[in-house]
DNA sequence: CAGTAAGCGAGACGGTACGTCGGGTCTTACC
DNA sequence: GGTAAGACCCGACGTACCGTCTCGCTTACTG
């Protein structure tokens, strides 16, 4: 059948793009039922794409891992000097986050689907952190899973600071690139 | 009556227990009933103590920025250096954080008692960092309050390391501490 | 608790008239909803007393056979020559029948508790007509077990002259016991 | 085209095979989708010949009415005495019900096509018995009406006793012919 | 020391969301 | 052009939890 394709994937579509907008605005407190009627579509057929609150959340994450990770990858991280690439790191997270304030607004463990987010995420990042601390562009006295987890931390710091106080997302980028590069403190010159 | 305060602070810390374990354990999934019944107590009386769910995760926030908020006025943040203080404070949350890991499990919005933790928390936070700016041991060149917001954020942060990545107190703190400073790239000589 | 058994009985006794009203003008197409609503009752509390349509639907049956026992013991069948306890019989299911007329209009095995309506209602009805044959009332040339079935069918098909014919309760009450016991055929002087 | 008409009677009658057979097993319960299934026929099809479930049962009735029809007519009732135009009108409906037990499981007013059977059925068994009446042969002293309802009514009571009883069909045609002609008291000779 | 009022457990109740399932309508591809 | 496949909407079903309520009991203060 031709039309299943792409007919699943514009209902699929609408029924995440209902799904995010609902979530965001009313939390965890929207129901099944508003977010098929708001998605334009029955409840049964949501339930057919979604066989579960908790697989829509994680459709959700899956989409928004899936939108973060092509801009990761658009960003050749390692095609760019660390510094740089951190930047464009804290950058396309925020950007991308932005559109996927729902899942901000609902509890951690839920949607980090464990797989994905890691492969195709905390991957990429753990090597440019490695490049980084292998070149000398970063320190070598700081754990490194530690680091890697504040990082990937601090990326959601700079979302927040974009959905909760309004900031621009290039600000927000720059202050948290900062911070994470250089620290708070002045520079000893 | 008499033993009316004492046995309602009984009962109340009890329930609080119960809850912290529990939606540590299991998250929000945990339903009043088996709070109730994991604090021996029924459910009418948890009701009694707490008239919604939402009212006891309050508690529990109340508790938890008691107990913070002692931890950071028995830091004396304003009679040590601004790096000392800093690594309190990322030490006292940390310590503090962990007996409140249930809160951790919990969506954001839900339980920051917005007055609560921003007079007795993010206030001599504030200070402590316009005292560093004010003395030049703390940068001048990043907004002031998205600053504030990624230290607080750090700080949780710092409890991630403990609580998913198994890292000692001292070391997550120091880390923590030592990133949000000086930041992970490499001091120019 | 003294309300307990009392109000349990009142609010059951409420859902059982309700059901029965409404499955008597609608038929199966009510809905359970409905009926909580008619009994004045949430549709959760109908399910904690039926747990099942099936169960509502069983309950309404051991209520009608509950009614039509005692029509039946207080018949006092065995006390009085048998034609005129077959008048009694056939009168006691017609007038019970018009109370239960919900169940009529559902599925016949369904609620037909095999072991109540036997029991109580079928064995007394077996040992009448045995009683017939021995004392020379009833003839004996045809299959006991087939007359007994044909009978108990018979009152029900008295009842439909009630339910669907306008008959009054003693007309066809009287017009069933006639042809069942002497036919339809013209006595021959 | 030419093969339409016989191809709509083939699949029409494959439909209500499988229709009887699984609605005598399963009762109402058996879903559109299995008894499509089971004729081995899409489900759209079965929609496309019976529209409604409804529709399908009326299918159903309408051939076992048919059927019934062609026994009554073949039994040419009103070339045959009375007593014996019953004893046949017993056997025709016996005979045909088992091949219909289906609609023994459904609910009285459903199936029952009222116009169908009340021209085709009830007309002539109406007439039967009038003309009993008028030659005789029948008692006068009953409503007609509920006599003919009695009888109607007996004549499934015969098929019960083969459906429920296991009673063979002569056996049963002939009990049930002997209790409506003669009743169930000892002739007082 | 007996009476009494408060707090407690138990649990029924109305309400609402969830996930499942069947009925009936429709579209698309195949033959 | 009719058939099979199957997506879709609708609404009922049965389950679970929430927050409210009313009981009857215990218990610790009070006259």
């Amino acid at each position: 059948m031709a039309r299943s394709p792409m007919m699943r994937d514009r209902v699929s579509a609408s029924i995440l793009d209902a799904a995010a907008t609902l979530l965001a605005e009313e939390g965890d407190s929207a129901s099944m039922a508003q977010i098929a009627a708001s998605a334009g579509v029955g409840r049964a057929t949501l339930y057919r794409y979604f066989p579960t609150r908790e697989a829509l959340v994680r459709g959700l994450s899956s989409a928004a891992i899936d939108d973060l990770a092509g801009r990761i990858d658009a960003a050749a991280l390692d095609q760019v000097p660390v510094r740089e690439a951190v930047a464009r790191t804290v950058r396309a997270f925020v950007t991308a986050g932005a559109t996927w304030a729902a899942l901000a607004r609902i509890g951690r463990e839920d949607w980090k689907d464990p797989v994905d987010l890691e492969t195709r995420v905390v991957t990429p990042v753990r090597a440019l952190l490695e490049r980084g601390v292998a070149d000398g562009t970063l320190r070598r006295d700081l754990p490194a899973q530690a680091v890697v987890t504040l990082f990937t931390g601090m990326l959601e710091l700079g979302l927040r600071l974009v959905l909760e106080q309004g900031l621009g997302v290039e600000d927000a980028s720059a202050t948290t690139t900062a911070l994470f590069l250089d620290g708070a403190a002045a520079q000893e010159s």
